[in-house]
Formats: structure tokens, sequence, C-alpha cells
RNA sequence: GCAUCUGUAGUCUAGUGGUAGGACUGCAGCUUCCCAAGCUGCAAACCCGGGUUCGAAUCCCGGCAGUUGCACCA
């Protein structure tokens, strides 16, 4: 017997419980898109509220936008997306195996074919006698195979536009506006939360690998002459990352070295402040969603590896049941996308540092929300003979915070219950109020899907005015008088103080 | 995309060329019980489209979706 794989068992609760599932289902399915429901929403709104206080909010230098979904053609033949995510295919006319035509001339003729049209590409193919690499087949004419989804904008379909393959772009088209809202003056970041999509041709697992996707990113541009002169530099130069180098890598490495930010810096293992800052402040952000520092990483990427804008990529890779996954990309885009938008549209980008005229840098962070979304439920999940599985989320994640149930519905508990859940929902938390079946079901009920906190009102509770405080992960319960249960939720929350500090634990 | 295996209520599953049973979940009621699975009742399914056949969920073909392998992958 095969053992269940937990990616697995993660899919079957998340669409049992109203979390994730595939789009159209009752039509079948699109493969690679997926909808989040009542319980995933409220997690991915937690997540982008996470990144928004920590990346945005706590910045003065940081705003946010919302750009355009759909842009036209010439957005991204600027930005060189038409060229680099639109692949010329061949096929095998015998064995139907797919190639890259550029790598397969390549590896057979040491040709250099990338970026040529399709027409050159097979008659490089048929000159050099080109053969498929499974079956020495023939190869059937190049054809194009584009990342991006294409439409046809007006009624007579005038304009052809793209779906956006990252967020990015709007922020680089315009920033002329940007820049000037910001008044000239660097350092300035423009954050952007919101879909982006790509034609992958085979989507896969779950929520990695998807072909609409959520992703927030931020363009911090700076001048590269002063790229070691960060402002929040001193608060970070401490805190230590998980780093793999790529010497490690070529050495073969089995676990991350760690090292403070400022000894990367020194031995030039980070490039710059820029990208020191994102690692810091992501490492602090996934170890507050639930995410243990031990399994995940920056790893810097190999020259072949980083996207055609990328002058050096640093991403964050977790340590996942299905190996190990990209969930956060960190780029090191230079002034490409700037450079190449000023020029092909005429527009200067220049902004005046020091009396001189330079074209910023950029540094970008690329978190995939659905990714990091699966990692916490990844990390979360428990099965340890409870009886029922559970997430062990911290309450910053929890889709609802605290249950409330009464131990019967008669006698007024229920009415109490349900007075104490609406004043708990008034006072800002995500309640959940639940009296169909056994207090012991609605417990594992609640433990499903990560609730911390189950408030139960018994008989006691009408008589004092107290109610008992069921703690998920122990199973263990306090009682705590009404009027204290705001201030003992919050501090249990935030994990300002221990479950038992407020009093006895009851058997 | 190629190959492979797979597709029965919300979930897990039984099943035969004559249109489907079970368990759990859910809902209502009983019970009044602090860690799901006490009792009664209800609701709920053969992925889609063709074909073969008197008749198909069962056989064949195609599609869609998923698994695994290969290829691709910001």
């Amino acid at each position: 017997m095969t053992e269940e794989r937990l990616m697995d068992k993660i899919i079957e609760v998340c669409t049992r419980r109203g979390f994730i599932s595939p789009a159209a289902e009752i039509y079948g399915g699109v493969g690679g898109f997926y909808e989040y429901g009542p319980l995933g929403t409220l997690m991915m709104q937690k997540i982008i509220d996470l990144w928004r206080q920590i990346f945005v909010l706590d910045d003065d230098r940081v705003y946010e936008i919302s750009g355009s979904v759909l842009l036209p053609e010439s957005v991204f033949q600027a930005s060189g997306h038409l060229e680099s995510f639109d692949d010329p295919l061949v096929q095998c006319k015998n064995c139907k195996s797919m190639f890259r035509a550029d790598d397969i001339i390549l590896d057979e003729s040491s040709i250099k074919a990338e970026g040529l049209p399709l027409e050159e590409l097979d008659k490089i193919i048929a000159d050099n006698n080109i053969k498929c690499q499974k079956c020495q087949g023939n190869l059937d004419k190049a054809k194009q195979f584009n990342l991006m989804f294409k439409a046809q904008v007006g009624s007579t379909g005038g304009t052809t536009a793209y779906l956006r393959p990252e967020t990015a772009q709007n922020i680089f088209i315009n920033f002329k506006r940007l820049a000037g809202f910001m008044r000239n003056k660097l350092p300035f970041g423009i954050a952007q939360v919101g879909s982006s999509f790509r034609n992958e041709i085979s989507p896969r697992n779950f929520l990695l690998r998807v072909r609409e996707f959520q992703q927030m990113e931020i363009e911090m541009f700076y001048d590269p002459a002063k790229e070691n002169e960060h402002e929040h530099y001193e608060e970070i130069r401490d805190l230590k990352i998980n780093l793999v180098t790529r010497e490690m890598q070529e050495k073969g490495w089995t676990k991350p070295l760690k090292i403070s930010i400022e000894e990367g810096l020194e031995k030039k293992l980070i490039p710059n402040q820029y990208m020191a800052f994102l690692m810091a402040m992501e490492t602090e952000m996934l170890k507050v969603l639930g995410v243990p520092e031990d399994v995940f990483w920056f790893r810097h990427m190999q020259d072949h590896e980083a996207p055609h804008y990328s002058a050096g990529n640093y991403d964050l890779e977790a340590d996942l049941s299905i190996g190990h996954m990209e969930i956060i990309g960190n780029a090191l885009r230079t002034d490409y996308d700037l450079q190449k938008h000023a020029k092909a549209s005429g527009t200067s980008y220049e902004i005046v540092v020091d009396d001189k005229k330079i074209v910023p840098h950029v540094a970008e962070p690329s978190l995939g929300v659905g990714r990091i979304l699966y990692t916490i439920l990844e990390k979360c999940y428990q099965d340890d003979g409870r009886g029922w599985t559970w997430f062990k989320f911290p309450s910053t994640i929890a889709p609802l915070e605290i249950a409330v149930f009464p131990l019967m519905k008669k006698d007024g508990l229920a009415e109490f219950a349900y007075d104490l859940h609406q004043d708990l929902k008034d006072a800002g938390y995500l309640s959940f109020y639940d009296v169909s079946g056994k207090i012991g079901k609605r417990y594992a009920r609640a433990d499903e899907i990560g609730i911390p906190y189950c408030i139960t009102v018994d008989y006691d509770s009408l008589k004092e005015g107290s109610v008992t405080v069921r703690d998920r992960d122990t199973i263990k319960q306090i009682r705590v008088p009404v009027e204290d249960l705001e201030v003992v939720i919050g501090e249990l929350s935030e994990g300002e103080a221990e479950f038992e500090e407020f009093g006895g634990i009851i058997s």
C-alpha cells in the first residue's frame, strides 16, 4: 500500500473545507486555474495584509498602486517578454517529443539560434540534418509557443494585448508619473498586488504551478552608486538568513549557510544592502506566517536560471514534500526595464541625483501568494493521532481566529454564546459560532481548519460570567472571566503570553 | 505537449452489459453530554460527448481533468 502524499491530503482538506478548489469544476475544470473559497480567501487576505504592513506601510518611501491586468503588445515588445516568453518548439514527426528549437540546434550543431525567426530555425535544422534526439525521427516545422495569453482589444480586434505575465511592468511604464509623485527623489519603492497569467505548458502540483496567480511585487528604485546606503540597514544588519551560494551549489550542498546580513555583505555573498533588506524582511515575514526558519533559504541562482531581465536572482526556496520549490523571486533588475521602456517609448526616465542624471536601478521581490499559502498549509498540517487532522496556523494567518460554542443548546447557553460571539466580532476578531452536534465534534471541526482558540459557554458561565478557552495546540483549557476575554485572547494571539498564565488548566 | 495510470454522492469506496449499495461528512429531530464516529429521519453520485448494443455507469473512440515519468519552466 502506498502512503498517501502529503499534498493529496492537503488538497482534500482544502477542497472539502472551502479553502481552494479547481476552477470551473462543474464543467470539468481547466488546468492551472484554481478558485479560493471562503477560508482560502481569508488566508490570502491575511498574507497580503502582512506583506503590505511589512513592505509598504512600515516604509515611508514605498507606495502601492493597482495597474491594468491587460496591456498592449508594445509594453511586452519593449520589456523583452514577447521574445523571451515566446519559445520556438519543434516536434518529432515520429515519436511526438517536443524540443526547444534553439536548444536542439545548439546541442546538435553548436549554432547559437536563440531569438532567430522560425524560418531560419527550420532552415538550420534542414541544413544541418538535425534529427529527434530520442528516436532520430524527422522534425516538424518550428512553432511558437507563447507563455503569454493573447487578447484582441476593440470590436474589430484592432489592438493586440496580453494578460500581464508579471505585475512589474505596470510600475515601469508608469515610472515617470510615479517618480513625479515621489518628487523625483531616490530611493523609493512602488508596490503592487494582483493577478498575473502565464500559459504554462503543463501546470502541476496544485497551487505551485498555475496559469493565473496572485503576485505581490515591489520595484525598489535606487541609485546604484548608493546601493549600500539603505535607510533601514542598521535594523537588519544583525539578522541571520539562510543562504545557498553558487559555490555551495557547485560542490553539492546539504544544508544552507546561516549567516548574518552584515557578514553576507562583507563576504560579497549578498550583492548589496537593497537585496539584503529584502532577504531579511522575507525571512521575518515567513516566520510570522508559521513557516519554520530551517525549511527555507535563499539560493543564488546560476546565470542560466535567472530571468532575461535579471543580473542576479536570490530566490527563496522552501523544502516541501515534493522537493525544493521557489516561493519568492528576488531579482536585481538593474536599469534593464527602465532603459528598455525609455528607449521604446521615447520617454525620459532619468532622475537627477547630485547634479547627475541617472536611470535608477531596481531590486525586486516577487512573492507568489499561492506558493506562500501552500507552504503555510504544508508546514502547519498536523496528523498526530488526535483522531482528525488539524492546522497549526498562528493567529496571524488562521482564517478564523476564535470559535464560540455553547456546551448545550438549551437553558440560555446558546443565547449567551451567540452574544459573546457578536461581541468578539465587534472587537475585531474573526469569530465563528457553532451549535450543531456534540461539543467534541465542534472542537474537531474547528481544529481541522486551524482555529487557534475555542471558547465554550457552560452553566458556570451563566452563574459566574466566565467561559473556558481551549488551546488548539495542546487541547488544554483555562477558565477566563468574560470581561477579561478580549485581553486574554489578544495577548495569546499576539504571542505575548503563555496559555497557563491566565488560570489553572482544567482537567 | 508526449507516454502512463486513473475518473462512482462533499469525502473515501462497493459493484454487475439490464441505470447503483456502504461508511464518514452535511442537514433536521431526539439525547444534554467538554474533545468527531448514541438513536431516528432526510439530502446527495456513475467526468463530458459520440459509437457498439434491444439496453452501458460497465465495452470502444474522442474530449476534459488528475497522478507519475520525460520535456518545458519568470
